[in-house]
RNA sequence: GCUGCUGUAGCUCAGAGGUAGAGCACUCCCUUGGUAAGGGAGAGGUCGAGAGUUCAAUUCUCUCCAGCAGCACCA
């Protein structure tokens, strides 16, 4: 028989024949690495220990002290023990995948009662009986027919479909553990007893439709997390609830700063408090918009569905559109709705976006190629409506405003456009909080319009632009829209989720439709490129990343109430609002809490609303014109001077790009 | 939109076929207290909406609305 050479990650080279398992060699080396192998790395291929070996290679034996291969290994054989489980307790049960993700595993069924919360815990405890046997993992391959009838023959529909997915020439692998059996291409541990039994843990049950298809079945979807022990787990568990306590809902509606409710879903009624957060915002971009070359505009809300027609959004997103009948005999006089006459009724709808307007405003006039780069921007109030199921607190809603902006250029303005795009919303973001974002660069698409060397300038354009600003980009291959690529702008918050914000795209498509032009340098009429552009997406969205970036606890120009003053003694009332009115006269958002309760009373409920100066004063502070300031999530106090208080916080105040 | 769950006081939640309860918040009184809840009293609810079953429905059934989780969607 041949012989292989092994090279172990010491660099130790070991022969063994041709045809050997990783098992066996874990077994050369000692009795107990046998015993705590999982699994292998082949040549970087994460390997299954009973799979044969052919050739030289590097190979490495990984135990569960390996967190990237015991992490997937535990989740993968978790998702079958779990199949397994629920197909014992309900064996008419059909099972169909149950791939790993990000810390843990799902797996779907067919079945027709619902699984309801409890049976998590019933289906829990059958799989630690499953692990407690600790029975061993086979697997092998077979031909294509004879997994095929194998299912057909135990009526599992869904593992047949799946089998004729796979392609041809791929081999099928057959899995077992006890008499259980299921698909899956591995690699999987020795025994089901590796699985830590006490680091797992079943968190829910959803719908989910079948191979991600919403015209197909919905099936019953298990979601579970594992980690490598208990500890890992415990934290991951910690995390959720550290999560949940970020909650932009939640803070909303304990910070006072809005509320939806069911006559208006998807629509936010802000408050004092998270307006003010909205218009300190916003006023921050229409000052940075100003400098950046921009000219703010606006336009109307309800717009005849020919312009939505022309635009070609009447065809693509009617369904998701507001629309407003309006019955122009009643001419503004006639109250009864009843008397609509069909004739005379247009449709409208209120504009789910706004560039259709912005070309509009561009068309007014004639434009010449000195006017270009045109920079339109509006504050624009748009309503799509969405799905009710898509509806998440501010986050996703029907009613928002985006801070959007439309550039008219030509095409050799594009790079620049883009460059100076870039830097513009760098710099809002740092501004912002946001030291560093991700640029993903969306490329031309299979169902396209334009030539492809229209397509190769402009791509070209994007990545040199991105160059010249000196930052990196993740390329998405075929991910542009079908007339223009685009970068979209992605940053990371507080816990690591990633928000996509910004967006960059390039549109001829849309000038053409609507006969957008402007007379160049040769004096012939010519179409202009439009770039569509946004850095915070929609205020309404953004504040809730906002929230739950900070937890709250926003910077101080953008809290809402920056300063409480709080009296100690209603002695010091007095003072107390002499205090606030010269923190209000150093531009600070200041308030006076001089109720009847005591300090400690005060001083948590400011804290609970995320307050982030509390200024306490006594019969001390009257009598020497000072404060005591303590600072959000700090325990210490500081007595300081009322005049240097005013004038360090109103410059802390101060938004960033005034400073 | 789909599957499942939920909807009771401002908030968080308990409850039961015979027209409701707690804690916090709120109002008033006592207390003037030095940095995360001082004490007492009071007020507050067509139990999401509509229909049905029943002598009787907030409780059971159905429909609708909204919310939550996931899926699908996200110009």
């Amino acid at each position: 028989m041949a012989q292989i050479s092994l090279t172990l990650p010491d660099g130790n080279a070991r022969s063994y024949d041709a045809g050997v398992t990783p098992a066996a060699v874990a077994e050369d080396i000692s009795k107990s690495l046998a015993k705590k192998a999982i699994s292998a790395t082949v040549n970087g291929k994460h390997w299954d220990l009973q799979w044969p070996i052919d050739q030289d290679s590097d190979i490495a034996i990984h135990t569960l002290q390996d967190e990237e291969q015991a992490n997937e290994l535990i989740r993968h054989d978790l998702a079958h023990i779990m199949a397994r489980a629920v197909q014992e307790i309900w064996p008419d049960t059909k099972v169909t995948i149950g791939p790993v993700i990000k810390d843990g595993w799902y797996y779907d069924f067919d079945r027709k009662e619902p699984f309801t919360p409890e049976d998590l815990g019933l289906i829990e405890k059958k799989m630690k009986e499953i692990i407690n046997k600790r029975e061993p993992v086979t697997t092998e391959v077979w031909e294509r027919a004879r997994a095929v009838k194998h299912y057909e023959d135990n009526n599992e529909p869904y593992k047949v479909e799946l089998i004729d997915a796979i392609p041809g020439d791929e081999p099928l692998r057959m899995y077992w553990h006890g008499d259980w059996q299921d698909l899956c291409r591995g690699p999987h541990l020795q025994h089901t007893g590796q699985v830590p039994g006490d680091s797992f843990k079943l968190m829910s049950i959803a719908g989910a439709y079948w191979r991600g298809d919403s015209s197909r079945q919905m099936l019953q979807r298990i979601y579970g997390v594992a980690f490598q022990n208990k500890e890992k787990l415990k934290a991951h568990l910690h995390m959720l609830e550290e999560a949940a306590k970020r909650d932009h809902r939640k803070l909303g509606r304990e910070m006072d700063l809005f509320h939806m409710q069911e006559e208006a879903p998807g629509q936010v009624f802000w408050h004092p408090n998270g307006w003010t957060i909205y218009t300190q915002l916003q006023d921050y971009m229409r000052r940075k918009q100003r400098a950046g070359g921009y000219s703010e505009i606006n336009t109307p809300q309800v717009v005849d569905r020919k312009l939505w027609e022309a635009s070609g959004h009447w065809d693509k997103y009617q369904h998701h559109m507001f629309l407003v009948e309006v019955d122009e005999s009643r001419d503004g006089e006639n109250d009864d709705a009843s008397a609509k006459n069909k004739d005379q009724t247009r449709i409208n709808a209120l504009k789910p976006m706004n560039c259709p307007c912005h070309v509009q405003v561009f068309n007014q006039g004639l434009k010449s190629y000195r006017d270009l780069p045109l920079r339109l921007a509006e504050f624009g109030s748009c309503a799509r409506f969405e799905p009710s199921g898509a509806l998440h607190g501010i986050m996703r809603v029907r009613g928002f405003t985006q801070d959007d902006a439309h550039i008219f250029c030509t095409e050799d303005q594009i790079q620049e456009e883009c460059a100076r795009f870039i830097d513009f919303l760098a710099d809002v973001y740092k501004e912002l909080g946001f030291d560093d974002f991700e640029i993903r660069f969306a490329t031309r698409p299979e169902k396209r319009v334009g030539t492809e060397e229209s397509w190769d300038y402009v791509e070209n354009a994007l990545e040199n632009a991105i160059k010249a600003v000196g930052r990196d980009y993740v390329l998405e291959p075929g991910d542009g829209a079908f007339y223009g690529p685009k970068l979209d702008f992605y940053l990371t918050d507080a816990i690591g989720r990633v928000w996509q914000c910004g967006t960059f795209q390039v549109d001829p498509n849309l000038p053409e439709r609507l006969g957008a032009s402007y007379i160049a340098a040769d004096g012939d009429k010519h179409r202009p490129f439009m770039l569509h552009r946004a850095c915070l997406g929609s205020f309404e969205r953004f504040i809730g990343i906002l929230i739950e970036n900070h937890e709250g606890k926003l910077p101080f120009w953008l809290a809402p109430r920056q300063v409480v003053v709080a009296s100690i003694t209603s002695e010091a009332d007095d003072y107390v609002h002499e205090v606030v009115a010269e923190l209000q006269a150093a531009g600070v958002r200041a308030e006076a809490d001089i109720r009847n309760e005591k300090i400690n009373y005060k001083v948590r409920e400011h804290s609970v609303g995320k307050v982030p100066v509390i200024l306490a004063v006594g019969h001390r502070e009257v009598e020497e014109r000072t404060v005591s300031l303590r600072r959000l999530g700090e325990k210490q106090t500081s007595v300081q001077d009322l005049s240097a208080v005013t004038k360090a916080l109103g410059i802390e105040a101060t938004p960033p790009d005034l400073l």
